[in-house]
RNA sequence: GCCGACUUAGCUCAACCAGGCAGAGCAACUGAUUUGUAAUCAGUAGGUUGUAGGUUCGAUUCCUAUAGUCGGCACCA
């Protein structure tokens, strides 16, 4: 899908269609102000206040018709050059544009103005000539939005469109979100039997059967290449006592966002991380200096009390299992230890043909704790270790976490939307606050460095964005329902299908014969649904020849094989998680 | 949490605007059909219209509340 935002010639039309729709929308509601109206990756908004009045869905085709109108009607758009003095004047009445002039930059001694028609307002620009340019768009929807992103500021209406530069590039545009709509993992979720949501727990997912499949595939990957890795694994409690949560410091940070329950008068937290339980088992006995880095991985299940209206299908959800793992290690080890990471994440998202960008995440201007020095260098070694990676990093100023800088591993999914993953957190507070100690070769007690880091992040996430990544057509290796084998015939040639099937299913290969009574193309369609990448039909010639033929998910030529042959290369494909 | 929309059979949707017997396709089930690469035919069953109130002779339809879902905003240790 077409990044906007990345694309000059198109931010200029987006920008001036969002003042095109700010003016219909004042000639429909002539008492409507505005706040800002810029170009995102998917088009643009306007932040509108109504006061009071509302614009829903179906105002939008009036205000589109509106639009063509003046679009129409072809006035020019003309820059104009105002002072300080001037802008405020002209803007008297208007409290947003107020509130803009006077946050100006004291640099910008002229304010620049756009006309077009009766409208006027406040740009930078660029702009394109004349509203005539602005033909192919489309607005797509209405939300709220609060002013200034502050939540406790008063909420505006947000009016998202989109402009393109031909009505070809606009349908196609449409026509992509309409196909992005098809991949919806809440949508194949429920069509596939990969999960559910119920009522009764908002929030948090049901897993079925054939999602339990996927999960415990990304889990046994987990473990093994973990195991490779050099990694330790653990599992500690759901829930904890509050005094605990006291130490970690959760308690008194996220105590909202915690479910707790009172046990024999203790008050038990269910834990939100995993830390906390990893900082215990480290305690629970003495380390050398030769252990380190020791490397410790748990599979926990957290739970969080998220906001009702940030829940969304396994995206966003309130109990989900992170693939955690904390490292502690010596200060002389942090730089090839996050190399490391940095590769074997590399590794791990290259099976899943995932692509991602890095960020630093850096020191918060005020929350923070521990010392600016400490931070410099640990943000250091954090981006050296990227670059001795080769790989590319954004720095993200400010947007670390208050305990220290991180780096995060942002994977794109198939609507464009970016999710962070994998992170990488150096964690300069707990092993302080849980007072650990490892000993070092002359004796004496040292701090470790922790680490925290996951890959999937969200194993329920994950899955959600694989699930549009590969539109629910699994790789071999993920696919719940990995082989259908259709007997031509169910009376003549089910013996020889059941055969087959014993034969696969003694690789461990998850198969099943669909001898129903019901036509072949039926069944091949039925199998096509279910995106079930391996179709075995078997018939007259299959049995003669002892061979099976194979038909593969949106592949419409089959092949014939003998069956010792096509178990050689469909466990080849399963094993070598070919896509 | 905030703004808006939505909630009818397992799924996708109709009837709602303007109150008057809740309907279709797919799926399920039964029977016939014995099948060569994306839908064989016929029949049967399936509903307290999310929930709780209200208005009305009468509510799926109008009103109020509430829950959930979705699209955004805010949040995301």
């Amino acid at each position: 899908m077409i990044n906007i935002k990345e694309n000059e010639a198109l931010s200029v039309l987006n920008h001036s269609c969002a003042h095109l729709m700010a003016q219909a929308i004042k000639h429909l509601y002539p008492h409507a102000m505005f706040w800002v109206g810029p170009v995102i990756t998917e088009g643009f908004y306007y932040d509108v206040d109504l006061n009071d009045l509302v614009i829903s869905e179906e105002d939008l085709s009036k205000i589109e018709k509106e639009m063509k109108k003046i679009s129409k009607d072809g006035k020019r758009i003309t820059r104009q050059e105002l002072s300080k003095s001037e802008a405020l004047e002209m803007f008297k009445d208007d409290p947003y544009k107020i509130d803009l002039i006077n946050n100006m930059n004291e640099d910008d001694v002229v304010i620049s103005a756009y006309r077009q028609g009766d409208f006027i307002d406040l740009c930078r620009g660029p702009h394109v000539d004349s509203v005539k340019e602005l033909k192919y768009f489309k607005l797509l929807k209405v939300s709220g939005a609060y002013f200034k992103g502050d939540s406790s500021n008063k909420m505006l209406q947000r009016v998202y469109g989109i402009c393109f530069d031909s009505e070809e590039a606009l349908n196609e545009h449409l026509y992509l979100l309409e196909e992005a709509k098809k991949r919806d993992h809440k949508k194949l979720g429920r069509e596939l039997g990969i999960f559910m949501m119920n009522e009764f727990g908002p929030g948090f997912p049901f897993f079925l059967p054939n999602g339990m499949i996927i999960k415990n595939e990304l889990e046994n990957f987990w473990y093994e290449e973990h195991t490779k890795e050099g990694y330790q694994f653990i599992k500690t409690p759901i829930m904890l006592n509050q005094q605990l949560w006291e130490v970690s410091g959760h308690w008194q940070n996220y105590r909202e966002n915690m479910y707790t329950s009172e046990i024999d008068d203790n008050q038990f937290a269910i834990k939100p991380m995993n830390c906390p339980g990893a900082l215990l088992v480290f305690k629970n006995s003495l380390h050398s200096y030769k252990e380190l880095p020791l490397r410790v991985g748990e599979l926990g299940i957290v739970h969080r009390h998220e906001a009702s209206g940030a829940l969304n299908g396994l995206f966003r959800v309130r109990a989900f299992t992170q693939d955690d793992a904390h490292i502690f290690m010596r200060e002389d080890q942090i730089e090839s230890e996050i190399i490391r990471l940095i590769s074997f994440t590399d590794r791990i998202y290259k099976i899943f043909d995932l692509t991602y960008t890095i960020e630093l995440s850096t020191r918060p201007e005020k929350k923070y704790i521990g010392d600016i020095a400490v931070w410099n260098k640990a943000e250091a070694i954090l981006e050296k270790a990227c670059e001795k990676a080769g790989k590319a990093c954004k720095i993200n100023p400010g947007d670390g976490a208050f305990y220290g800088p991180k780096l995060d591993f942002h994977i794109k999914d198939s609507l464009g939307r970016v999710w962070q993953c994998g992170t990488i957190q150096l964690d300069m507070n707990l092993p302080e606050r849980f007072d650990l100690n490892y000993i070092e070769s002359d004796g004496s007690k040292k701090r470790p460095i922790m680490l925290h880091r996951v890959i999937y992040g969200s194993e329920e996430r994950f899955i959600g964005i694989l699930i549009e990544h590969y539109g629910g057509a699994f790789p071999l290796w993920l696919a719940p329902r990995q082989i259908v084998i259709i007997p031509v015939n169910p009376e003549l040639h089910s013996a020889y299908a059941n055969e087959v099937a014993d034969v696969l299913k003694a690789q461990n290969l998850r198969v099943e014969v669909d001898d129903r009574n019901e036509k072949l193309g039926y069944r091949i369609r039925e199998a096509q649904i279910n995106k079930i990448p391996v179709q075995l039909v078997i018939g007259d010639e299959e049995v003669a020849n002892q061979s099976v033929n194979v038909r593969r998910y949106q592949q419409k030529e089959q092949i014939n094989c003998n069956i010792s042959d096509f178990v050689i290369n469909i466990t080849k494909e399963r094993d070598g998680k070919i896509k």
